[in-house]
DNA sequence: AAGCGAACCTGGCTGC
DNA sequence: TGCAGCCAGGTTCGCT
């Protein structure tokens, strides 16, 4: 489920819990999940204190007391869920359990302030690791990702360089993480429609000092900054009961201009296509073909 | 070197 | 109702 604006959600739904708490208690239901968990796992994390709560791409990192960090990722279908003593044996006040099963209930950390922080993830494409915090720079999952497309340095000029050369579609250029940090099928989908662009059009051509490319490019890059913006925004408008922690989309899909569409008329004003369904290695492309070049 | 398909897993939905 | 087939928001590996 978690894109960037998924993972930000959840990083803010988790921080009242986790930051500045002890973990007391580590439960592990399984040896591994997409990796074997690190060696002794429950042992280095029990005891320490949550220093801070961040998020690199799609990664959530958890600085820890012991000069060590908690590396997550959700992969396709990982979320938490935050339950407290109080709420502890109500199943049901969380709406977002709906169709959780118990079996996939991977890890659970219990903290010191009573938060008992629960990491469900059928499908097991999620990971926990933990490194170095000094040189976590260099760990191998971190090193190499790309620029944050929410950071102050995003802009046109910066895709200019990353994209300069690049033969490969658009589509797959957004998707490469070590190129750009955050982005997947959703927004990559949303984000080429709301710049106009197409996805199959050579990553390069956006390069170049003409007034054509530059706009382009300055279209594209604005376009990102907005899609995610607006989708961080939405995801945290549904957090003011209680942790959105799940992953799930927040109300942000409900204005999807082409994802999951396939078959509707253009949301571009003026433009009278129809959004189409395409395969670009191997994942689904929402596009309108008339307004997208 | 880059680019593509397959693989890793499970669950949910569609259609026969 | 049952079951086969397809699809899913991510990443990595291995083969052209």
């Amino acid at each position: 489920m978690p894109e960037l604006p998924e993972v930000e959600t959840v990083r803010r739904g988790l921080q009242p819990a986790m930051e500045g708490a002890r973990i007391v208690a580590v439960q592990l239901n399984r040896a591994n999940l997409r990796f074997p968990f690190p060696e002794r796992f429950a042992d280095r994390l029990t005891g320490a204190r949550v220093i801070t709560l961040n998020r690199r791409a799609k990664f959530l990192l958890a600085g820890l007391s012991t000069g060590e960090t908690l590396i997550l990722h959700l992969g396709m279908s990982g979320r938490f869920i935050v339950e407290r003593d109080d709420e502890a044996n109500r199943p049901g006040v969380f709406h977002h359990e709906a169709g959780r099963l118990p079996a996939h209930d991977h890890v659970v950390l219990t903290c010191d302030n009573g938060a008992r922080i629960t990491y469900n993830d059928p499908r097991r494409f999620g990971f926990m690791l933990l490194a170095d915090s000094a040189t976590l720079d260099q760990h191998p999952q971190i090193a190499g990702i790309g620029i944050e497309p929410l950071g102050n340095a995003f802009s046109g000029d910066s895709l200019d360089a990353l994209f300069a050369g690049r033969r490969t579609p658009l589509k797959a250029a957004l998707l490469d993480q070590r190129l750009i940090a955050g982005l997947g099928n959703i927004y990559v989908c949303e984000a080429l429609s709301r710049a106009g662009l197409s996805p199959v059009r050579a990553a390069g051509t956006l390069c170049g000092p003409g007034k054509t490319p530059r706009r382009m490019r300055e279209m594209l890059a604005t376009a990102i900054r907005d899609v995610l913006t607006e989708a961080v925004a939405a995801g945290g408008s549904s957090i003011s009961d209680h942790a959105r922690t799940d992953g799930s989309l927040g109300y942000f899909q409900h204005r999807f201009r082409v994802y999951d569409r396939e078959g509707a008329s253009c949301p571009t004003p003026g433009c009278t296509g129809v959004v189409l369904r395409m395969v670009q290695s191997g994942r689904s492309t929402f596009h309108c073909a008339t307004c997208q070049r």
